[in-house]
DNA sequence: CCATGCCGATGACTTTTGTCACGGAGGGCA
DNA sequence: TGCCCTCCGTGACAAAAGTCATCGGCATGG
């Protein structure tokens, strides 16, 4: 029989909030961790479920997202691995405040409450970990809420596709070329809009000669005037 | 002289974060925290500065908030005594996510980064104290998020009263009595929106029947009505 | 090969939001 | 009393966001 607790080690030593533990430490959480594999769409947890604990991505992609009555989505964040995901509700014992679905096929750890709980105890280094990961998760909803408080949907899908154009995008004969989300209806649920919008923002960014738009690759000319975009209100 | 170690201690007890500490711990701390008196409408830090550590409110609110371009404003959170603020910049390092001015006159405790994370490493309850309290935070950006993204400025309105009502309403001969803030304006940057949409969506709302406005003062006829307002998009 | 379904684009329209400008009420304060 | 100053309420617009319906491409699967 085959000892997945080592390798199971190794997995949690690269996830940032367990980063510094000791060898016998880690093996003390992998015993405990529990793996769950999902395929891609599938529901992880679902907004206002109590929450029994915290996830961390192995591998594959996970969407943090709302959604409202009427149906629309409004994503806030996307996680790969090494991420921890719900860390907070954990703590509080509230329920999960957004829903959470596998993008990918995606294999997750999970950790219960208790067993966090007293890792943190055990080992003060975590709980600072978990603030830290938390501090940057505070940091973009507050941009989120920025976003959609003070712009436009042409500002923010600007900003969204300046953001990735430094991330993924590549360097291409008349510009930086990036991919799109699968769908229109996706991008529109990461800027808070509607599919329409998204269309007709692309298309008017395109009319405008700022980018050109082939199939769900984007090439934007002129990074300094998309830039200009999202810098003043009009 | 006065020793005001002890009643500085006696003040910090009252912090969630801090409870349960002993009172050695407390003093401890209350020797490295700095008492900072701050008048009505006094910057206490802005978006942007680098974090130099936590506050603590002793006495008067504190207004959370992002500032726009244009001169907009997007109220994040109002607080007030016994409350922690910028706890979460302290462990990422990196700035203050968000600008905070004094509401009225306000006292504030300081404790330094370095002294609040040696604390946090010494009494591990302190750091998990500390993530209950980021989580409440966490949930109300969500809620903030989900607000901005999925609703209309009178759902956002209707929705405000109705905590208010819940929070510090007072039964009165016809309906809930509430006192609004200080100025449409303030009222404005709450929900998101500029004043004039304020006191149009108030107006509606009164001609509408569901309320009466008299100076700074609320009266809702009918809870119900108005949250009927805040459930289906229409 | 065709039927089906999903997705994108787009026109037409409504609603909501935001901007600008103005007038007026009320509160200090000289 | 008369003069600021701030804030509120409004009308008139302009711009943005959202809804609805339609068309066409493209892939999938019988």
């Amino acid at each position: 029989m085959p000892e997945p607790t080592l390798t199971l080690g190794q997995t949690l030593a690269k996830v940032p909030i367990f980063s510094g533990l000791t060898e016998s430490e880690l093996s003390f959480l992998a015993q405990r961790a529990v793996t769950r594999n999902y395929s891609a769409g599938q529901s992880v947890f679902g907004e206002g479920e109590p929450c029994s604990g915290l996830y961390v991505v192995e591998s594959g992609h996970v969407r943090i997202f709302k959604s409202s009555a009427n149906g629309r989505e409004q994503v806030l964040s996307i996680d790969g691995p090494g991420s921890s995901i719900a860390e907070l509700p954990v703590f509080d014992g509230g329920s999960y405040p957004a829903s959470v679905t596998a993008i990918d096929d995606a294999t997750l750890l999970f950790v219960s409450k208790q067993d966090f709980q007293a890792l943190c105890l055990a080992h003060p280094q975590v709980a600072l970990k978990v603030l830290r990961v938390v501090g940057a998760r505070l940091r973009r909803l507050v941009g989120i809420i920025e976003e959609l408080s003070f712009t436009t949907v042409r500002h923010r899908l600007a900003s969204f596709l300046l953001r990735h154009a430094q991330k993924e995008g590549k360097r291409s004969a008349s510009g930086v070329e990036i991919t799109l989300p699968t769908s229109n209806q996706e991008l529109a649920s990461h800027i808070g809009t509607v599919r329409e919008l998204v269309s007709r923002n692309l298309s008017r960014l395109q009319a405008e000669g700022m980018l050109k738009i082939d199939g769900r690759t984007v090439t934007i000319f002129n990074l300094k005037a998309l830039e200009a975009e999202t810098d003043s209100p009009d």
